[in-house]
DNA sequence: GTAGGGTTAG
């Protein structure tokens, strides 16, 4: 006989041997409801108790409810099975629904489920549902038992109401070091680690010896919460203590290791991690590629990966951001697709961290597609991957896209976020529209140097100083400090409109006042700025005045300015580092011909185009655009009201296939869609800086100070 | 039979 069931009735076992039996396959589980039918015992407290069980435990919750439906008075306990099993596997909204059910059909309540329900209550951030919950644990006397007690103080803590999760914890008589594990959590999570700390303590004045998972906790909280060098001392004294760590504490202790210059204390953790048997764990795997990868050591993280020996999402996604950390970002790729290959879960941070990668690597169309395929996919994007996505759009100055995605920030009430509104800031500001720019500003709750940076950036970037330097007044007053960045965006600021004496101002109180040391970019934008309005010798003493070797930028704001200013001797001093520098660069040597070219040398101009060619060099792809790029700068110089506007846009499209067809990409599509549903003239004049970098503007000297900003990561 | 802790994305 096939059918083991009907075997199993007609032999002689009888039902407790049945209810013996260890486990049973889900087949195996349907029979045996089968059988109990036919026999008549579905109101067998036992036999349904354990049927419910194999049915819950093999998640066939489907089962379980119709074999719950058929009891005539199902009792709490049976209801118990289910919604622990519910709660045990996250289905939580299942748990509150099964919940309300119960409660429907007059069943009393028990503490064997109520923590199962605290627990989806936590799980779905649902304070009022809690709340409830919570009352009726104290009108059926379940709230006396501490296990009840301790969810409710999880539940609270979940939902972020940490004030009244202390004071259910202050109210139970005698709590246990599960019910401090939960507050101390709880206060590590929400960045009150002083609390968490102070708590512990009083755990162990209370005579209760902290365990793993408070310990850990600790440990957490101090990561989370920036303190990284105490979250090492934490795990120190742990094991001084006699208390040894397990996968969690060596995650979280990992993790701060990473945000400090130790990489050696690591390489220890690495090896008791070893001793310890955690080397295969997926949370210290992932925290040990993380560390290596922050510490570029992209041998030990690939090996680290390569010997746990299977994927497993969170890993791989340490995998990916450490690959994409240490530009290489096609490896980066190359994990996502294997993982998308092997059809993966991937979730919000699988997708984020793909989005962020290509963002941060000229890779924008790619960011915008990913941001598509990953709701195609059914993953929501939240407050982190929206920053992530924004400067891709400012990038290509795809403003439909950064509208949607601003769109969706509104719809998931993320807007209050302070990444979430600076990268708003930036990408309406890189996109052109800096009144948009300026009222997600105004609309931020709260701000920090990012969002002041954002908004000061956008300003320079059109040309509008004396809006930026306010802002820059503002911001002191609010109190905020400025950072390297904020210097640089103002200092561009003047930079373009050639204000010599406020730029003078910045840079020598940026140092004395802020404590803000200068580093390339003011030095580039103090040389361009000086040798922008003629002052070439000035820029020059600065320049060999410099505490480190200038760059390219530097040198090409010279050459830059040598061409306007005719200036031959220092156009060749210029010209010559750049050649060092940039040898492949065509609009240097394009620079240095054009001043031989002034001044009538036409011997030296066929040496430069000469010497392009030895390179394999042409000149900058279809030199009609030249043209363009003067109009560009007219624009840039703030006339908006350009009579041959609709010109320059066929212009555009024209150029856009002719690059196309030198297999060079223009990006004008997503330039031009937004130009297409917008007034054109419009937006045109806030795309100056987008239509710049569409046509590589910004790899010539010419596209100073441009080429500062755009390489700036506000 | 019920409660607590962790990593990777800005």
């Amino acid at each position: 006989m096939s059918n083991p069931v009907f075997r199993l009735s007609r032999s002689t076992l009888t039902i407790p041997t049945i209810l013996n039996l260890a486990t049973f396959s889900p087949a195996r589980t349907r029979q045996l409801h089968a059988h109990i039918i036919k026999s008549g015992l579905l109101n067998d407290n036992s036999l349904s108790s354990k049927l419910l069980s194999l049915y819950s435990n093999h998640r066939c919750f489907a089962e379980a409810s119709i074999f719950l439906d058929s009891i005539d008075e199902p009792s709490s306990s049976s209801f118990s099975i289910i919604i622990n099993a519910l709660s045990k596997f996250n289905f939580f909204n299942n748990v509150v629904d099964l919940f309300r059910k119960m409660l429907s059909k007059g069943v009393c309540l028990d503490s064997y489920l109520l923590p199962a329900v605290s627990k989806a209550c936590a799980g779905l951030s649902a304070f009022e549902l809690g709340r409830q919950v919570h009352g009726l644990a104290q009108v059926s006397g379940c709230s006396l038992d501490v296990v009840v007690q301790s969810s409710l103080v999880h539940m609270y803590v979940k939902c972020g109401r940490l004030s009244i999760a202390r004071k259910v914890l202050d109210e139970i008589p005698e709590p246990d070091v599960v019910t401090f594990s939960a507050m101390i959590a709880g206060y590590a999570r929400n960045g009150d680690v002083g609390m968490a700390k102070r708590l512990f303590g009083d755990m162990g004045k209370l005579g209760l010896e902290p365990n793993l998972v408070s310990w850990n906790g600790l440990i957490a909280g101090f990561n989370q919460s920036g303190r990284h060098l105490e979250a090492i001392h934490v795990f120190l004294d742990m094991h001084l203590r006699g208390c040894q760590p397990d996968g969690s504490s060596f995650s979280s202790v990992l993790a701060a290791i990473a945000d400090l210059e130790v990489l050696n204390v690591g390489i220890q953790v690495h090896g008791y991690v070893i001793k310890r048997g955690f080397a295969c764990d997926k949370w210290v795997v992932s925290s040990l590629v993380d560390m290596y990868g922050k510490y570029a050591c992209v041998s030990e993280m690939k090996q680290v990966f390569d010997e746990m020996g299977c994927m497993e999402i969170g890993s791989c996604n340490a995998l990916v951001s450490a690959l994409a950390r240490n530009g290489l970002v096609n490896d980066a790729l190359a994990m996502f697709s294997q993982m998308r290959e092997r059809k993966m879960d991937l979730n919000v941070v699988s997708w984020t961290s793909m989005i962020s990668c290509c963002s941060q690597n000229g890779k924008d169309v790619e960011a915008l597609e990913l941001f598509t395929a990953m709701q195609l996919a059914g993953v929501k994007p939240n407050a982190v991957t929206i920053p992530c996505l924004l400067p891709a759009c400012g990038n290509i100055a795809a403003l439909m896209h950064g509208k949607a995605a601003h769109c969706f920030s509104i719809r998931r009430q993320i807007t209050n976020d302070v990444f979430v509104g600076s990268a708003l800031i930036d990408m309406y500001a890189k996109c052109g529209k800096i009144r948009d720019s300026q009222l997600c500003f105004d609309a931020m709750p709260t701000r920090n140097t990012v969002s002041w940076n954002a908004v000061i950036g956008g300003y320079a970037m059109h040309g509008k100083d004396k809006e930026a330097l306010e802002m820059f007044d503002l911001m002191l007053k609010s109190g905020q400090k400025p950072n390297f960045i904020t210097f640089t965006c103002l200092l561009s600021a003047c930079n373009q409109k050639g204000l010599v004496d406020e730029g003078w101002r910045y840079f020598n109180c940026m140092q004395k006042e802020h404590g803000v040391e200068a580093k390339m970019e003011h030095y580039a934008c103090m040389v361009s700025l000086l040798s922008r309005v003629g002052k070439l010798e000035e820029a020059y003493s600065v320049i060999k005045e410099m505490p480190f070797e200038p760059d390219a930028c530097v040198w090409g704001a010279l050459l830059s300015s040598c061409r306007t200013n005719k200036n031959l001797k220092l156009g060749e001093i210029a010209a010559e580092r750049l050649f060092k520098l940039e040898p492949r660069n065509p609009g240097n040597y394009v620079l240095l011909s054009n001043i031989y070219a002034s001044k009538g040398m036409w011997g030296d101009v066929d040496r430069v185009r000469d010497l392009m060619k030895d390179m394999g060099l042409k000149k900058n792809p279809g030199c009609s655009w030249i043209e363009i790029k003067n109009k560009v700068h007219m624009l840039l110089a703030g006339d908006r009201t350009h009579p041959q506007m609709s010109q320059i846009i066929h212009k555009m499209e024209a150029l856009g296939k002719e690059m196309r067809k030198a297999g060079l990409d223009p990006k004008i599509d997503y330039v031009l869609q937004d130009v297409e549903e917008q007034d054109k003239e419009q937006m045109l004049c806030g795309h100056s800086e987008k239509l710049a970098v569409a046509f590589g503007l910004l790899n010539t000297p010419a596209g100073f100070p441009l080429r500062v900003i755009k390489n700036l990561r506000i």
